[in-house]
DNA sequence: GATGAAATAGCATTTGC
DNA sequence: GCAAATGCTATTTCATC
């Protein structure tokens, strides 16, 4: 938190998480800003570390993955030392694409993607061998709900 | 698929995923083409629907919402028609940021944002009156690794 | 069929107000 | 935050491989 958005500040953030692909005069427009002061806000956003990053989407399928699955991950383990071990060994695994400690049934949930079953499998298997007593899979079928702005703007 | 992609498609879309507010120039620097070649490779994987959107990712603590939780649901009912009315809810749910449709212990994952906990008890109770028989909450403690982009280059 | 080089139009970014 | 000015970039065009 710490920082103070007004109501254009949201106007920005919400346009630029529905696209950030369009130049900066028109997202002045859009929010009724000269091109520097918004050019100046977004900076600000960036800085301030409310924006993390502005990066393309891929469409997972297209992009030679048709394997999306959610792992969910009950560690052997709860010591510091071996939930040091498996998340140095999660973040080696360039097919988890997202992972997060959570509070709840499980401790661990990632976002897997892979070529086809098999390579599906060395992952899961890797899982195991570093520190994951139980594992839990789900395949994504299909997208229910578009990754969707966060509602920032009084909704 | 169907779309075939060569190793400079590879890069650019790795580097697109890790940071896109680059300019153009600097793009075809790193992949060592002419800055037109660039813009014309990219923009047809726009249009192939390889790159689906061009967005800024937020930290949500900082945007407004400390709560981020993973609530996994098993329908009542599992007729199209009763799916579709729990399909519209959602997607009318801005607190719900996105949603995916899978296949395993449960029948759908969300991810919901609120700004405190009767916020989503709001959500949840919503959720439980528009088709979820039963409702399991991970509360998101903490990134164990960040959104990484999709391994498309051979790895 | 895609690339590279040159040219134009448009934008990002700075400065002074 | 705005307006004007500068420098750079995006984008097109066209010749080329």
């Amino acid at each position: 938190m710490a920082v103070r958005l007004d109501e254009i500040d949201l106007q920005l953030l919400t346009e630029l998480q529905v696209d950030a692909d369009r130049p900066n005069v028109e997202l002045a427009r859009l929010v009724g800003l000269s091109p520097a002061a918004t050019l100046n806000r977004v900076r600000r956003l960036k800085e301030a570390g409310v924006i993390t990053k502005i990066a393309a989407r891929l469409d997972p399928g297209a992009a030679g993955f048709p394997l999306q699955v959610y792992v969910s991950v009950i560690l052997a383990r709860h010591e510091p030392r071996a939930s040091k071990a498996f998340e140095d060994a999660v973040r080696a695994m360039p097919e988890v694409i997202a992972a997060d400690w959570v509070a709840g049934e499980i401790d661990v949930m990632l976002l897997v993607v892979a070529r086809d079953v098999a390579e599906l499998q060395k992952v899961l298997t890797r899982l195991s061998t570093r520190g994951a007593q139980r594992l839990t899979t789900l395949l994504r079928l299909e997208e229910l709900k578009p990754s969707s702005p966060l509602p920032v703007a009084a909704g």
